[in-house]
DNA sequence: TGCGAATTTGCATAATATTGCAAAATAGTA
DNA sequence: TACTATTTTGCAATATTATGCAAATTCGCA
């Protein structure tokens, strides 16, 4: 039986019990729990289930995130969030710009997440609002009502003030050669400048976004270190940028 | 049963009743009462439930969303708003700060509003955003959950940017002699921003408000063109803020 | 202040995870 | 096809975590 298809059988099998152990899965799937363990890990690690001590859960039966994501998040952007949320760290100063994958990645905070939010995205505010321990930090500007982000000389001026150990740019169009692009110049620039004052950045990209472009440059892919996709890390579609020396999550 | 799942089960309870007791829960579950406790322990150090002795409570401080808050308008606030509507003009450039009768104010507004809203009121966003005329520039800062709006040096600097013909001074205590007053400093230092770069600066505040003081002086009454309550003109509880060329509305 | 109940702490036991390693399976290549 | 390199898998040794019990401590209340 071919991995893939154990991963399958595990998946279904969390949807429609929600939850899944390694005895009973190991007996099934005929291989030892050792190698149940690994795929469940595997799995995890590729945000598709909540691995926990003594077996793995659905994402939504996760009881440390109570926000409620089922409205209006694609799959797609679950995933993204869930690896994303390995990036982040207590204590740290983060970036986010607009965009509803980070939207995405703030509902499936833990619960006591503990950090320093700085961002132009309006839409993040009410969620975050609900974690006591993250500094948040709102950089003003012009309201876009299209992206729910704050715009302009003022945002970036603001941006430019802060610091941060990551920065989560996004949903933007990547390109092997032409690099990070954007859709408004204006959202651009604030990406150029959390990107400047940021020790890492992280993209954010769904694989639809993956070998597009749009009309305002934003960075080269080298000056990111790290690239998040819902798609898994071997992932043929990802082999464009490889070799880049960016890391592939 | 994985440890998860019973966090599901207490977290489910405590919804449904708001409490929950050692004894049942671990009764219920099947394990000890130690467990329990130790589950509890848990939820509440990731501030997903209230810690007493003998059980759990839920969160009182149930963490609005602004949404909810905006939601929440006593009549009093519907009176000072409409009240108000009256004093925005097509064009002007307004100030309008924290508190929840600008909240109410802004949800009264009418469909084609057509003006230009400076803020640091986090509540307002979502509301805002459904008026496709106003343009909505929002004054970043360190966000405080209480008042879901912005603070701090930041946000000051940042109102000192702007210039209006009006501003609508959020819900504040008032006293003949002692003039305005807010709670908290930081409150205070935008709201004397804002008061200096507007033409014209109206105080709104519901009749509680009134001879009331808090330790954070804002300005004189006569620093401000008029006082916005949810009283007829000629009530006498405003009295004691005739004669001092402050318009009573 | 003193009593009983609730809670914390330390500890033993069992369940679960991690790690290194070797055998087996698979893929890649001449 | 045969050979090597790589990956996958199972296993054993070790580390970590969860759980229940009991003793010690704290707390609430009369």
């Amino acid at each position: 039986m071919l991995k893939e298809e154990r991963f399958n059988h595990i998946l279904t099998l969390i949807k429609k019990k929600g939850k899944a152990n390694y005895e009973s899965l190991a007996g099934e799937l005929n291989v030892s729990e050792d190698t149940i363990r690994r795929d469940i890990e595997s799995l995890h690690t590729n945000g598709l289930l909540l691995k926990v001590r003594g077996g793995a859960l659905s994402l939504s039966k996760n009881p440390l995130s109570f926000q409620d994501r089922t409205r209006y998040q694609s799959e797609e952007k679950n995933i993204i969030a869930l690896k994303t949320l390995q990036l982040i760290r207590e204590g740290q100063t983060v970036f986010m710009d607009g965009g509803s994958t980070n939207c995405a990645v703030a509902s499936h905070l833990p619960a006591n997440s503990r950090f320093r939010l700085v961002t132009n995205n309006m839409a993040l505010v009410p969620v975050i609002s609900t974690f006591r321990h993250i500094e948040l930090i709102v950089l003003g500007g012009i309201y876009d009502r299209e992206t729910a982000a704050n715009t302009g000389g003022q945002t970036c001026s603001e941006a430019a003030k802060y610091i941060a150990d990551l920065y989560l740019m996004g949903t933007c169009a990547l390109q092997k050669d032409l690099g990070i692009s954007a859709v408004f110049q204006s959202d651009g620039e604030v990406k150029q400048q959390m990107l400047k004052n940021s020790a890492k950045t992280y993209a954010l990209a769904n694989n639809a976004k993956l070998n597009a472009t749009e009309y305002y440059k934003v960075c080269e892919l080298k000056e990111i270190k790290g690239l998040v996709t819902d798609l898994p890390a071997n992932d043929p579609r990802l082999d464009d940028f490889r070799g880049l020396g960016i890391r592939l999550i």
